[in-house]
RNA sequence: GGGCAGUUAGCUCAGUUGGUCAGAGCGCAUGACUUACAUUCAUGAGGUCAUAGGUUCGAGUCCUAUACUGCCCACCA
């Protein structure tokens, strides 16, 4: 089938009923801007196979970062929309085989706190539904906010292949998403154990490390004795900032090397709340110099007390329950929560002569929960992790290994590359990722406990009758999700391996693709991730650039918060400005790594240079009425005028093949407006009237107006597209394919 | 505790291999309804490129130190 031929005769009569006149003084782009979309559209030249000439082109891909659907988009969206449209319209002008693949993520934990939120706001209670009920609900409602964030893409102008839209609950998804945890399983990279976990009591879920904030804060540092049994008078003193632990103690540790506490090692204390008696132990990760030198060991409610429990074989007490309340354990403390207990646990200990002292005003970490700010417990769970510095099954390489070689051996390289760093240092203290999440939304893990041997298996294909160890029939199913960026992390190549038909090749031809273009906010969360998995599931990078864009910030420099009241919503922008106007403010001043500031004033200013290109057509087209398109004898003078061209048309190229967008927009406005507008079209302008060398002048505007029309379109695609459609002499004869400016070539 | 970035005109920021780099936008001042554009045009004011040293024929641009600002990472109880 030739493709072409057909989209070159819809074209065709689009054209003809495009009916806005450039005799307008001003750029409407609220007339203009969705007509240009409808015409890109039934062109079919989003789609890459539907290019003039599509087998012959190199492929050119960027996997869109698929926003949460479970929100209309935020300006931040808008800066990978300018980026990214801008990387594919030039390599598609360039004649590339351009795809853009968009898609959007259910976000799990956080969908579900929006979801959780809406519902609280319309006053229906979440916890009446089922988890069958719950999911449906939620899936309805990101499937209203999908249809959205698409419907804002396309006014932001992106030129992304609708065709290929994906979600990360698409069947096809999933399926590889489970794949993949299927070969972690047998690649011994996937196991459930019970760890330390990072636990938000109000959310009711785990976490992994990256979802914890750290904040530092002014607490109480409590030196606490612990009474040498049967020895009267002397005493272990600790320093602890959770009191409320101590009937969880299963130990005082101390450094083998402290000579204060060597006569101690081995002898039992008494712990000062429930009296229990408790061994003191010699552990080499006691650090002498702080507090007393010596450690209250707590296993269940403290990461490094737990490994210190493991390396002694300690007793697990496990004090505190899920809701955040303490239980029978805690001994005077059941029932109370954290700070209750605390609170209670200094009147005891001041009571029965422990406290020895106390230092206020001390300031120390607190770990919190990084979306509803609650105090994470460190909580004794089973989860489902993945190993990241373990060997893969016959290699000698582990999950990080693959990470830090791919961008050390420069296969993928990071803008700016001092992320590279920050990158390797992640890595370098990378611990086992929890993928399990105690929420409803999400993808569920297929994970089962064998009520027999108690032992956990992953079973993707089928729901298993039998424990595969023993065979027993009393097995139960996880209950939990994985973490989104367990699916998300799968993106690059899940997007491009899910398509059927004639498009199961999309992989082989588009993978690895060719730039990550994201904010260097989540780099760890997803761009490593994507990294490992993309390098452990199919044997290549998934990509070979990672541009990393700044946070968008207001013009005092703050950050952007519905609280603070000072965001931009960038379809509002659009409406008032013009998608061109807020692409051009999002581009220029936006440099890789830095946070992007952005004020009304900016935007203003841009949707005078759209307006500033409209009007400047306006006049080349008012003059080149009798122009026969030939070109005439040029005088060394107007040659020197079309080699300035040339070297603006260098300079863009180099500054868009480096990655460098801010100065290729700075370069391409500066010559426009000041070059073009105020000094070429001026001269122009006399010459015609005069009739002076009119057809060299009029030349000398076709040209110009031509290429630099050509290269504003990846910045500015509304209005140049626009005018390209009004100007007969760029539209070339009803039997030529290619009269869109989308793609025209680069100069 | 470790690491990173920033400090350039009133404001917000560009300035990647050291030599038209002292810039842009907005703002400001003055003038202009010149038939492409008042979402415009012309002209102009302004910065010892944080500070102190150093390398160099030559440094916002490289090195060292200092100061302030912001950010990231970390199991110091």
């Amino acid at each position: 089938m030739d493709l072409g031929k057909n989209s070159s005769r819809s074209e065709f009569k689009i054209i003809k009923s495009f009916s806005i006149e450039i005799v307008n003084k001003t750029y409407e782009h609220l007339k203009i801007e969705q007509k240009i979309y409808r015409l890109w559209e039934k062109s079919g030249f989003f789609n890459p196979d539907k290019l003039p000439n599509s087998r012959k082109r190199k492929p050119f891909c960027i996997i869109m970062p698929p926003p949460n659907a479970n929100a209309p988009l935020h300006i931040g969206h808008g800066v990978f929309v300018a980026l990214e449209d801008l990387m594919i319209r030039y390599q598609r002008m360039k004649g590339k085989r351009a795809l853009w693949l968009p898609g959007t993520d259910h976000a799990g934990f956080e969908t579900q706190v929006v979801f959780e939120k809406e519902m609280e706001k319309q006053g229906k209670s979440v916890l009446e539904m089922n988890r069958e009920e719950f999911y449906k609900a939620v899936w309805d409602y990101t499937q209203k906010n999908k249809k959205i964030v698409k419907n804002q893409l396309k006014l932001l102008g992106a030129s992304c292949d609708w065709s290929r839209e994906k979600f990360t609950l698409d069947k096809d998804i999933q399926k590889i998403v489970y794949e993949t945890l299927k070969k972690l399983w047998q690649d011994g990279l996937l196991y459930r154990g019970k760890r330390i976990v990072n636990y938000c009591p109000k959310h009711k879920t785990a976490f992994s490390e990256l979802e914890v904030k750290y904040k530092e804060e002014k607490g109480i540092l409590y030196f606490v004795r612990y009474k040498i049994k049967e020895q009267k008078n002397k005493w272990i003193t600790v320093a602890t900032t959770r009191p409320e632990t101590i009937p969880g103690d299963s130990a005082i540790a101390v450094n083998p090397k402290d000579k204060r506490y060597q006569k101690f090692v081995g002898k039992v204390v008494i712990e000062p709340i429930t009296k229990r008696e408790i061994p003191v132990i010699a552990d080499k990760e006691v650090d002498i110099n702080f507090g007393t030198g010596a450690l209250k060991i707590t296993p269940a409610h403290d990461a490094l007390d737990f490994e210190i429990g493991q390396r002694h074989k300690l007793e697990i007490r496990e004090t505190l329950n899920f809701d955040g309340y303490f239980n029978e354990l805690a001994g005077p403390f059941a029932g109370l929560n954290v700070f209750e207990a605390r609170k209670k646990s200094t009147q005891i200990l001041q009571a029965n002569g422990s406290l020895e002292k106390e230092k206020k005003e001390y300031i120390h970490q607190v770990s919190h929960c990084y979306k509803c700010n609650s105090i994470i417990e460190p909580m004794l769970m089973d989860q489902w992790f993945v190993a990241m510095t373990k060997p893969i099954l016959g290699k000698n390489k582990s999950l990080r290994d693959l990470a830090v070689e791919a961008v050390e051996n420069k296969k993928i390289r990071i803008i700016p590359s001092r992320f590279e760093k920050v990158f390797f240092h992640w890595l370098d203290n990378i611990k086992d990722w929890n993928i399990s999440r105690q929420i409803r939304w999400g993808i569920p893990i297929p994970g089962y406990h064998c009520q027999h041997c108690q032992k956990f298996f992953i079973e993707t294909e089928k729901i298993p009758k039998r424990c595969i160890y023993c065979q027993s029939k009393n097995i139960q199913k996880d209950t939990d999700v994985l973490d989104t960026w367990f699916s998300s992390g799968q993106w690059p190549f899940a997007t491009l391996m899910s398509f059927k038909g004639p498009r199961s090749k999309d992989f082989k031809t588009f993978y690895p693709t060719e730039v990550m273009e994201t904010g260097w906010d989540i780099l760890f969360f997803w761009v490593a991730r994507m990294i490992i998995f993309g390098i452990y599931c199919t044997g290549k990078i998934p990509f070979k650039v990672v541009y990393l864009h700044g946070l968008v910030r207001d013009k005092d420099r703050q950050k952007m918060s519905k609280s603070k009241g000072n965001v931009i919503d960038p379809l509002a922008v659009v409406e008032t400005y013009g998608a061109d106007a807020l692409r051009m403010a999002l581009i220029i001043g936006n440099t890789a790594g830095n946070d992007i500031v952005i004020s009304e004033d900016k935007i203003r200013g841009y949707r005078n240079f759209a307006n500033k290109i409209w009007n400047a057509s306006r006049f080349v087209s008012m003059n080149l009425k009798d122009f026969d398109g030939q070109k005439p004898l040029l005088s060394p003078k107007d040659k020197k005028i079309l080699n300035g061209l040339r070297k603006t048309e260098k300079k863009v190229t180099k500054y868009l093949d480096n990655y460098q967008f801010s100065l290729a927009g700075e370069s391409l406005y500066h010559y426009f407006w000041h070059i073009f507008a105020d000094q070429i079209i001026e001269e122009m302008k006399k010459r015609i009237k005069a009739d002076e060398d009119k057809k060299q002048a009029q030349y000398i505007l076709y040209i110009i107006l031509g290429d630099c029309l050509k290269m504003l379109h990846p910045f500015m695609p509304f209005v140049t597209e626009a005018v390209w459609q009004k100007l007969p002499q760029y539209t070339p004869k009803k039997n030529q394919k290619n009269n869109l400016l989308i793609v025209s070539p680069w100069p």
